[in-house]
RNA sequence: GCACCCGUAGCUCAGUGGAUAGAGCAGCCGAUUUCUAAUCGGCCGGUCGCAGGUUCGAUCCCUGCCGGGUGCGCCA
């Protein structure tokens, strides 16, 4: 990485030039906010000159004359109050293009410390459709997951299915007296749904159906061998089906183990919290307070309820355990909505008073929000399904595809399929995470500017001219940036090895989202100024390399957001 | 009441303790005998919610206020 290695060589200029850096100075370099200055800059100058009470400038100057950057700058000059600007030089670009062509990585270096990581994501209910709300969970989730990865970490995804809990009596109660079986058959869930409904509404009509149904949960919880099995015909039923779901989105999981899976350990964990004195009782009911935190003083964390039943937290203070035992994790990621920022928060502090060092993270998200701007709510009351936000992004990307000439059937369904799908996770990994938004059918399904089918159009060009070049072609090292066009593409290809590192810092998928715009919009206009084929020696085979690498970084960073490409459009 | 998140162009959103705050869409003007126009070039469009403070420098950090959202003991 460029800027690695100039904060380095930056960080030596100081030493060589005598100038001690105070206890915790980070020299910092960042890509050029302006590229009329240079390709990369430093404010070390200004900050230190504050410290050390010294005039910038001149503090500048002093560090230029001692930087040893021959090898990679072709200018450096001190600008402004004190600015440091780099100026890459077209042989050091061009090296660099050379390596990443040839690298599997792409120029992106792994990790300093590789960690287990355990990303948990996605996370729907059985019985309930997965509907917009689980878009951000899933696409967040498996993007990180995949990035992760990529940069050499170890990573285990678990999907926490909801797989336990009150709405478990209504269905039991509904499966033994309206169940439609063969339309269970056809599609599950929808009948599991329809049947929770219907048996939630004759609640609020009748209390006696609410009763029976509460008996029926308990029957379940005392491991009632009927009730049970239909408990468990339910989860595989809907397990079945959203595999499949996830497999038309490309998401992958490792794990699926919801809440059931952690039932057994829910009452020896309570006993374990009350015997240490983590927990105590409180109105009947097992709580863990955090006297010791001012925010939290007054909000406990609720770990058994005074009838016995426990919580949402218990689960999740379970599964910590096993993700800690048995997959030895030294991080835990939840990548769920902002809502619950505070369960988060106490179930962090437990840990903590467990003596539990895993790191863990909330990777929060803000809402989907209606066109009002309040929570996301068709006229009827329902979400939006995600299966029916893609189809109709298939359809829509079909309407285009139609027009093309040259294609298959089945090879426009492909596109067509690739493009929609693609299009969707794109306008949701394209936003800032924290950002409530509002769900917009023409934002989720454009096919034109800052979409995914541009990106993966310029993936396109870059393939289409490779076709036209008859028999192999042997790129070599020899390569001659010239060409503005040229050089602001070699630059931006570069940059990939930041924006991936950049992501994780701050589990920002929109960092990379944007940087891939950027990258597939230098390409286009790199694509009207600089013509490939035609051109000759020197020049062609550095505008191959460049498409090529192109080619490789727009397929990858698009791997990396769950996009997948099509070599045609 | 307390806590957290958000407030940037007509709309939807990026962005950063620094240099002239950027995209997409919408609107307008232009480019196609093509390496596929799902493209490119250009124009139009902003007291970065308001007021203070810290700083050489604040849209960004701090405080207060206004507006919107969310969450706060027996749901998950």
């Amino acid at each position: 990485m460029f800027r690695a290695v100039l904060t380095s060589r930056l960080q030596a200029a100081f030493t060589s030039a005598g100038i001690a850096l105070p206890e915790g100075f980070a020299v910092s370099v960042v890509i050029a906010s302006d590229t009329r200055f240079g390709d990369y800059q430093s404010n070390a100058a200004m900050t230190l000159g504050k410290q050390l009470k010294t005039n910038p400038r001149a503090l500048a100057e002093q560090i230029k004359v001692a930087l040893q950057v021959d090898d990679l700058c072709e200018k450096i000059t001190v600008d402004g109050p004190g600015f440091l600007n780099f100026t890459l030089s077209a042989a050091a670009l061009g090296q660099k293009l050379g390596l990443i062509v040839k690298d599997d990585h792409l120029g992106v270096p792994p990790v300093e410390k590789s960690q287990r990581i355990v990303v948990d994501f996605s996370a729907p209910n059985i019985a309930k459709p997965m509907h917009v709300g689980h878009i951000r969970s899933t696409f967040i989730g498996d993007c990180l997951a995949r990035i992760a990865r990529f940069i050499g970490h170890t990573v285990i995804t678990d999907n926490h299915i909801g797989d336990w809990g009150t709405q478990f009596g209504m269905i039991l109660h509904g499966w033994k007296t309206i169940l439609d079986h063969a339309a269970l058959e056809k599609d599950p869930i929808h009948e599991l749904v329809r049947v929770y409904k219907n048996v939630n509404a004759q609640t609020k009509a009748d209390e006696a159906v609410l009763t029976t149904c509460r008996n029926e949960l308990v029957k379940l919880q005392q491991g009632d061998a009927e009730n049970l099995d239909i408990w468990k015909r339910c989860v595989a039923l809907s397990l079945d089906q959203l595999r499949t779901i996830y497999e038309k989105l490309d998401v992958l999981f490792d794990h699926f183990l919801g809440e059931s899976h952690y039932n057994d350990q829910l009452a020896p964990l309570v006993e374990n919290l009350l015997a240490s004195g983590i927990a105590e009782i409180s109105d009947g009911a097992t709580c863990v307070f955090f006297r010791d935190v001012p925010e939290l003083a007054d909000k406990p964390c609720l770990i058994r309820k005074s009838d016995g039943g426990f919580l949402y937290a218990t689960t999740d203070l379970a599964t910590i355990d096993h993700r800690i035992n048995a997959w030895q994790a030294d991080e835990i990621w939840y990548v769920v909505g902002a809502p619950q920022e505070l369960h988060f928060r106490q179930l962090f502090q437990v840990a903590k008073k467990r003596g539990q060092t895993t790191v863990m993270r909330h990777i929060a998200f803000g809402s989907i929000l209606g066109q009002d701007g309040k929570m996301f709510k068709t006229r009827s009351g329902e979400s939006v399904g995600l299966l029916e936000v893609l189809d109709e992004a298939v359809e829509r990307a079909a309407v285009v595809v139609a027009e093309r000439e040259g294609f298959s059937d089945d090879e426009k369904a492909q596109i067509a399929q690739v493009i929609g799908t693609g299009a969707v996770k794109y306008a949701e990994l394209s936003q800032h995470r924290m950002t409530d938004y509002k769900f917009s059918w023409d934002k989720m399904l454009a096919l034109q500017g800052n979409t995914a089918p541009y990106l993966i159009n310029a993936y396109v060009r870059t393939k289409s001219i490779f076709r036209k070049l008859d028999g192999e072609v042997t790129l070599t090292p020899d390569l001659t940036i010239t060409d503005p066009a040229e050089r602001a593409l070699a630059m931006k290809l570069a940059q990939f090895a930041e924006t991936t590192h950049d992501v994780l810092f701050d589990h920002r998928p929109n960092l990379l989202a944007g940087y891939l715009y950027e990258l597939a919009d230098t390409y286009h206009s790199f694509y009207e100024a600089c013509n490939v084929l035609r051109a000759e020696g020197a020049v062609r085979n550095t505008r191959l390399t460049l498409c090529d690498a192109t080619s490789r970084i727009l397929k990858t960073g698009l791997g990396l957001l769950g996009i997948q490409t099509t070599e045609r459009m």
